[in-house]
DNA sequence: ACACGATTCGTTTTT
DNA sequence: CGAATCGTGT
């Protein structure tokens, strides 16, 4: 086996990691300590070695940047993977090859990724490329192995074997249940706040005690913070947040268990690690160990930053480049190839994404022509395009030939959808929405769950309080309160409270008790199947839905769950009665510094305090995990071939012949609310780059002049996403000039193809406009930016660099201050929500 | 306990 | 505009 990362392979550039070099080109970019990027010249020395085994089918029809990734050392790597440049396959192949080469053994590779979508991917087409037992190998997403995890080490972890796990509906009702139990004003601390703040919290790896407490808001949401975990670890459930938290806590504390599987896994691949949050990365450090810890294990992370998208739900694409620095990472490959789109739309992306500041750097490339121009079309409303859109598809089908599966509608955000639903529905045009209630979260199907996970752990007040009086059985709001104040009182769980009633609510709640009572007793030995079946029909639920008018579909789904119990029984191969799950045996700690492929399938290891694997577990338990974990599919109706309607952020890793981008407009996309937050903008624009780079063959951009929203038309700017993309890849299918988008410069624009009925003036959305300092490049003129005053320092103390902090936004640092007296304001880049600009006469800001 | 009007409030999403 | 939640009346 090759040397592992130690020593810098160029001790001449001292210890400025190179976040990137480019085989062949005249420069690659460094990363500053401060996580600045800079391009500095290039130093032919830093190229990864080449490859040492070249023989292998696996590799032969890889491009020599695949090729590259595939078959490198085992050390920290880090490849940039373009839209449509192979990534998937680089992922399964690299894992094939070192299966094959015998570097490592099934159970010293673990591959996470974090949809269960992109982990079944990988398992499908790692299984087709070897005969091997994927199941060997860890591959799911974060939540999925850290479940995993606290399953093994349920004890070490302080959960109870059945812990339950909440999913964010869950989470939000356990939240609202906390907060009328203390009293909590809801209007100054919405539930959906205080689930916010506590997820937020998690996701930064901090516990109650963590948190910075400043004013009275933060303590009191800390106060709800603790609270809540103590609720939680009495019912004895865990949130999304907690699997990852606890996870890292775990590895991070027991120093065993992190040893042992840092000895167990040798290769660890992170996909799409762009969308990484602070805790992910913290876990991957517990997980992989950095240099000089110790570390055994390679890691291969995957990414793209140009397609980050999910930093307003905490991910941290900063999370590469502190990748690159704290593994001391040698390799980077940028895969640049791209066998998807033909030229005019790879181009149109290439320099849309160019306008954004803060990127690694990459351009993708294709040997495929230039193909046909990007169609720019303009209508006069959201109804109008809708109904371009509608015969333009036909056309594309029923002419061009395409595939209407094979055509998408992307929108930035779902209510868009609406109208472009109609107008398709009310044509005939088979189409599918993607989007909206996944079959577990469906309400009659959380019921039935809410049954089964009773019978699993009588402690979970959530599932109890989700279906005491469903279907309804005369336990009304006074009940379950004093049965709340009952348990509350003996601090105990709801279903141990329920003793201890009297009366005649007491004696439904003594029967709801009994008849769960009654259902875990009787399912003892069941199949999955005869389990669901036989609560479906005690709790009453198929017979109220029945008797329900709108209930035939609800029924329906009822059915479906039973179907969806049994095919997960034979997918997973749960039989009977308690199983264990099919994973890898675990490597004993007397196998230290093997990575050979005999030793982890000779037999169940022993482990000194704690059991790995092998975890023993009912089809019932597993199957609610699943459930859990797993929210399936939107719609089922797979093979039908319709045109697929579905948001930007949802096509991101699909690709299709022909995609129709609609409302691309300034205040819809760019979304109005991004502009707020930092890097708004350009996030927005990654946002457009990976709508642009789904197309294969033929792309479509299109907005409107009028779009009905909140129940009110308004008249929007088209955006400037159209303005920064090269003018000779596109067809303005209508007058580029036409329309009233250009009102101001082209004196009147006439020429719209528009109904007429337009008012003079437009009312130009008020949102619209760009932040201080942001160009604007519609003919609309804004204010330029207020002068700086730089006189004696003003008595609120608060000047550029300095700390401060914000009730609502927490701590941040302050980048400019501006006017004075009443007039006075501040530019404040707070970590979790952007640079803001606050009015100090208004903002309640503390220097700290 | 439940039904029906009044209200409020509107990105993006996975686990 | 339309959903989702809220509050009041029976």
């Amino acid at each position: 086996m090759l040397a592992r990362s130690g020593p810098a392979v160029c001790p001449e550039v001292d210890e400025k990691p190179v976040l990137w070099c480019q085989q062949g080109s005249s420069d690659h970019w460094q990363v500053e300590p401060d996580g600045e990027v800079m391009r500095t010249s290039y130093n032919r020395r830093m190229l990864s070695d080449p490859s040492p085994n070249a023989s292998s089918p696996l590799l032969a029809q890889l491009n020599d940047e695949q090729h590259r990734a595939v078959a490198l050392p085992p050390e920290h790597a880090l490849i940039l993977a373009g839209a449509g440049s192979g990534k998937t396959r680089v992922l399964t192949t690299r894992i094939a090859w070192l299966l094959q080469t015998s570097q490592v053994s099934p159970g010293g590779i673990l591959a996470v990724t974090f949809t269960n979508k992109a982990a079944k991917e990988m398992k499908l087409r790692l299984q087709s490329m070897l005969p091997v037992n994927v199941n060997a190998m860890w591959i799911g997403t974060f939540h999925g192995l850290c479940n995993r995890f606290l399953r093994a080490h349920y004890q070490l972890a302080g959960l109870p074997q059945t812990f339950q796990i909440l999913d964010t509906q869950d989470q939000l009702s356990a939240i609202k249940r906390l907060c009328k139990q203390f009293n909590v004003d809801e209007d100054r601390f919405p539930p959906k706040q205080v689930q916010y703040f506590i997820s937020g919290c998690k996701e930064d790896g901090q516990r109650p005690g963590d948190v910075p407490v400043r004013d009275d808001e933060t303590r009191r949401k800390v106060e709800l913070y603790q609270l809540y975990e103590e609720q939680c670890q009495r019912e004895g459930v865990v949130d999304f947040g907690e699997l990852m938290l606890r996870s890292y806590e775990l590895l991070r504390d027991n120093v065993h268990v992190r040893e042992h599987y840092r000895r167990r896994f040798r290769h660890i691949l992170v996909d799409e690690f762009q969308d990484t949050n602070k805790l992910q990365y913290a876990w991957l450090k517990q997980l992989a160990g950095l240099p000089g810890e110790g570390g055994e294990c390679a890691i291969l992370a995957v990414g793209d930053d140009d397609q980050s998208i999910y930093a307003f739900r905490g991910a941290r694409v900063g999370n590469m480049a502190d990748f690159v620095r704290e593994f001391q990472v040698k390799h980077q490959i940028k895969l640049e190839q791209n066998y998807r789109s033909f030229s005019n739309i790879l181009d149109s992306a290439n320099h849309l994404i160019s306008h954004n500041k803060t990127r690694l750097g990459k351009t993708l490339r294709t040997d495929q022509g230039a193909g046909e121009p990007v169609r720019v079309v303009e209508s006069p409303s959201d109804f109008a395009e809708a109904q371009w859109l509608v015969e333009e598809l036909r056309q594309l089908v029923k002419q061009d030939g395409f595939e209407r599966k094979e055509v998408a509608l992307l929108y930035r955000s779902n209510a868009q959808s609406r109208v472009l639903e109609t107008a398709l529905f009310n044509a005939g045009f088979p189409y599918r929405v993607y989007g909206g209630l996944r079959f577990f979260e469906r309400a009659e199907i959380k019921h039935a769950l809410a049954y089964l996970r009773l019978m699993e752990n009588p402690n979970d007040d959530t599932s109890f309080l989700r279906v005491v009086n469903f279907p309804p059985r005369g336990i009304g709001a006074r009940s379950v309160e004093q049965l709340q104040d009952a348990a509350r009182a003996a601090g105990c769980s709801l279903h141990d409270a329920v003793s201890a009633t009297t009366g005649k609510a007491g004696a439904n709640l003594a029967a709801f008790v009994a008849m769960v009572d009654v259902l875990r007793e009787q399912t003892e030995g069941l199949t999955l199947r005869e389990i669901i079946d036989l609560v479906l029909d005690k709790t009453g639920l198929v017979t109220h839905y029945r008797a329900e008018k709108e209930g035939a579909d609800r029924v329906e789904n009822l059915e479906e769950l039973v179907n969806a119990a049994e095919s997960f029984v034979t997918q997973e191969g749960f039989g009977r009665s308690a199983v264990a799950l099919p994973q890898a045996l675990s490597q004993s700690p007397a196998s230290q510094g093997l990575s050979g492929s005999t030793q982890a399938d000779a037999g169940l290891g022993t482990l000194d305090e704690f059991s790995e694997d092998g975890v023993i577990m009912s089809p019932l338990a597993a199957f609610l995990t699943h459930a859990s974990l797993e929210a399936g599919d939107n719609q089922a109706q797979a093979g039908e071939d319709a045109v697929q309607l579905m948001t930007v952020h949802a096509s991101k890793g699909l690709e299709f012949d022909a995609v129709f981008i609609t409302g691309l407009e300034e205040g819809l996309f760019p979304h109005e609310n991004a502009m707020n937050d930092f890097d708004g903008l350009e996030e927005e624009r990654r946002l457009m780059y990976v709508a642009i780079t789904r197309a294969r063959k033929r792309l479509y951009l299109s907005h409107s002049q009028t779009r009905m929203l909140h129940g009110q038309t308004r008249y929007n700017l088209k955006s400037r996403f159209l303005e920064e993309l090269p003018e000779e890849c596109l067809k303005w299918v209508t007058p580029k000039n036409g329309g009233f988008s250009n009102i101001g410069s082209a004196g009147g624009g006439g020429a719209s193809a528009s109904g007429g009925g337009w008012p003079q003036t437009p009312a130009f959305n008020r949102h619209a406009r760009p932040a201080w300092g942001q160009s604007s490049l519609s003919t609309e003129t804004y204010k330029s930016p207020p002068v700086p005053v730089q006189k004696a320092e003003p008595e609120h103390g608060i000047a550029a660099g300095k700390n401060v902090f914000h009730t609502k936004f927490g701590e941040g640092k302050v980048l400019a201050v501006e006017g004075v007296g009443a007039d006075a304001r501040a530019q404040v880049n707070f970590p979790r929500h952007g640079v803001k600009w606050l009015a100090l006469s208004v903002a309640k800001l503390t220097v700290v």
